[in-house]
DNA sequence: CGTAGTTTTGAGTGCGTTCAAGAGATGTGG
DNA sequence: CCACATCTCTTGAACGCACTCAAAACTACG
């Protein structure tokens, strides 16, 4: 079940000094650390800044009025959220675990006068985000169950694997609801092709959230 | 730009000279002429341009290597197609109809400098992109069929249609297998739902192609 | 006309779902 | 530390939605 916890929203600092990340000056630059299950924000809150992802994992997620939701992305280091439309966010922003996050004023987003340089690495982030979105397109309209468990397997081994000879060891902070909000099953589903993936020796699950890849080129072979 | 379910503001006016180039000579605006199913880029090609629609419909499709499609998205009018990642496409657009594009040298999205107005409208173009996608992922990952055909049918009425007294009439120019691949569906299933709508009483067909929406409530509900 | 492509309809199947229950974790207070 | 409550994950059984396969109806075009 998804906490929703009144008290997390916007305990946040007035900005001291936003400005130049330009030279990486890294003194200036400000920052907010997030607790586990602790909101970011919310869809629908006005955009006043955005983040980028230091430390730990976020979790964007839409959900429809019958509480049917769609988890849109995980931000790992590096990523940047919080991309507005219309001067609103558009989806909903979850720590998955401990985290910290570089703030951004959005105004250094939409215009490059006070900072071109950050103003560049942002724009390009949302250029890689539109990216991405569309290799997600393709797994959520015409991938099965396996392909979608493997690709998704696959990815986070890509990004946060450490190699153990010839396996691979990663774990994930996302639960099994995360997980098949993100590529449109069940639960159920999820674990079951889990289940099939340990049964057909392509990895070991240490626990449900700290996985073993065997066989690498299996898995992504699967992931097709 | 997706079709979504969110309300779309800002699309562009009148097509011919584009209010882009403020000051500029008009005559200076680059368009290019599409006839129907004629290729505009591919995945990875080299981008140097992005598009700006002005006339027709172009499709944005990714494709598997055996042979799965998903179409991305349609470009309509006042939409903006091509962005680039890693300085390359990343899917493939051709032209539905007959179309026409004003041509924006990529520069101008990724840097303000040469010309800072159209930056800002390419960099907007480029958040609206992201908004309607993240809505699209809920239409792939969480509705039925019915809820798919039925949202896709309500977006293009609100984008497109013209009135007649209680109905609402229009025209598409993709056939069922582009609707089934933008869905995440089959295109006997596509066209089961349509004939599902019209046996309703939701819809008429007039042809496989051209609609009139007899009830638009029951279908935007049906929508979810 | 005939041929090729698209759309619709039919029949049957299967994948992922729902519903249900048990097993495993995690946390809290005594 | 255990007992208890709660949540997560897994497994089982059965169902149903969308799929596959197949063929007919309709369109477009030479």
């Amino acid at each position: 079940m998804y906490i929703s916890n009144a008290s997390d929203v916007e305990t946040l600092p007035a900005p001291t000094t936003c400005g130049a990340l330009r030279g990486q000056n890294v003194n200036a630059v400000q920052t907010r650390a997030l607790k586990a299950s602790q909101n970011l924000f919310r869809e629908g809150d006005e955009v006043r800044h955005i983040y980028e992802v230091t430390h730990g994992v976020l979790r964007l997620t839409k959900v429809l009025e019958d509480g049917r939701r769609q988890v849109i992305a995980f931000g790992y280091p590096g990523d940047i959220v919080g991309f507005p439309q219309d001067g609103l966010y558009h989806a909903e922003c979850d720590a998955l675990s401990t985290a910290e996050v570089v703030v951004h004023s959005v105004t250094d987003l939409v215009s490059g006068d006070r900072n071109p340089e950050l103003h560049r690495r942002l724009v390009q982030a949302a250029l890689r985000e539109i990216g991405s979105m569309q290799d997600h397109f393709m797994m959520l309209g015409r991938k099965s169950a396996r392909e979608k468990t493997a690709s998704f397997l696959s990815v986070l081994m890509e990004r946060t694997g450490t190699s153990l000879g010839a396996y691979t060891h990663f774990e994930f902070p996302m639960n099994r609801a995360d997980i098949a909000d993100f590529l449109g099953l069940t639960v159920e589903t999820v674990s079951r092709t889990m289940t099939m993936l340990r049964k057909s020796k392509l990895i070991t699950l240490e626990n449900s959230k700290s996985v073993i890849v065997l066989d690498q080129k299996a898995l992504h072979d699967m992931a097709a």
